[in-house]
DNA sequence: TGGATATTCTACCTCCAGGTGGGAAATGAG
DNA sequence: CTCATTTCCCACCTGGAGGTAGAATATCCA
């Protein structure tokens, strides 16, 4: 019952990134600002890349830029192009059958808890977790 | 956002057997009628086994049986033997200080998902499970 | 007593998430 | 031009989930 861990470093990377939507974050910063493995964290920005949620630039200028507003940019949207969303559809008991006309016992109960989760990651955008990131560390001061 | 495959075979293969709780079940016969693998049902059974949660026999007359009635086992106990619950504590965004002194943006909405979610487990019991398959098999006559 | 049927054990295999390392190729600054 | 900094691409490693193979062990029954 959890996100899978690079869909969790994504979120944590474009949130960050959100901050300052214009600036050009490098691997290198957002490994030290974030403690994300460096080589890892550079793949992972390359599949955003391919995602087209950033736009990457080579070179000694370059890094990695928020392609779209943080406030049009929502959660689930990452979680997709990380990890998919089959699982969202999967069946809590597996069966293949599952559906609205062949109910497992738990189907109805699951479907509410699953479109409860889908809905509050529809719902939450980069801009929200950004705000609520300020908040906290200007909280801390 | 889904168990693990193996919790799922888990919980099917007990609700299974409580249909007759009192009957020794093979995993011969348990592969035939739930059609989960065989020689990973075997390491499945020696699991449950441990666990407590099934008593084994071996020999001619053996097989497995669930050791309390099964009004009394609910999916929670089975997800913990087989994949333990330390994912039902881990926050949504991955953070490791995040707690309720140092919720991370998502703490809140998420705590209630998880809860929900936990609680819908805690309640189901075996019996529940399986007095609904036996509607389902009713119903298909 | 011996065979048939059952659980049990050890050892492998494949696939994928997560993570590491070495070097390419591009590009701006000096 | 040269060099440092950057993204990019390659191969590899580890651990765990899911799955398979073969034999050892226990028990009933004829």
């Amino acid at each position: 019952m959890r996100l899978l861990k690079t869909s969790e470093y994504a979120i944590r990377v474009l949130s960050h990134m959100a901050r300052n939507e214009a600036e050009r974050y490098s691997v290198s910063s957002l490994h030290r600002a974030l403690g994300i493995p460096y080589k890892y964290l550079g793949r992972l920005m390359r599949k955003l890349t391919k995602a087209g949620l950033v736009d990457a630039a080579r070179g000694k200028t370059g890094g990695y830029v928020i392609t779209r507003p943080p406030g049009s940019i929502h959660l689930i949207e990452i979680v997709e192009a990380v990890e998919g969303l089959e699982d969202f559809d999967h069946c809590i008991l597996g069966f293949e059958a599952c559906s609205s006309d062949q109910p497992c016992p738990l189907h109805d109960q699951w479907g509410v808890q699953r479109d409860s989760i889908r809905r509050m990651l529809e719902e939450a955008s980069l801009e929200d977790l950004a705000l609520k990131f300020e908040e906290e560390s200007e909280a801390s001061d």
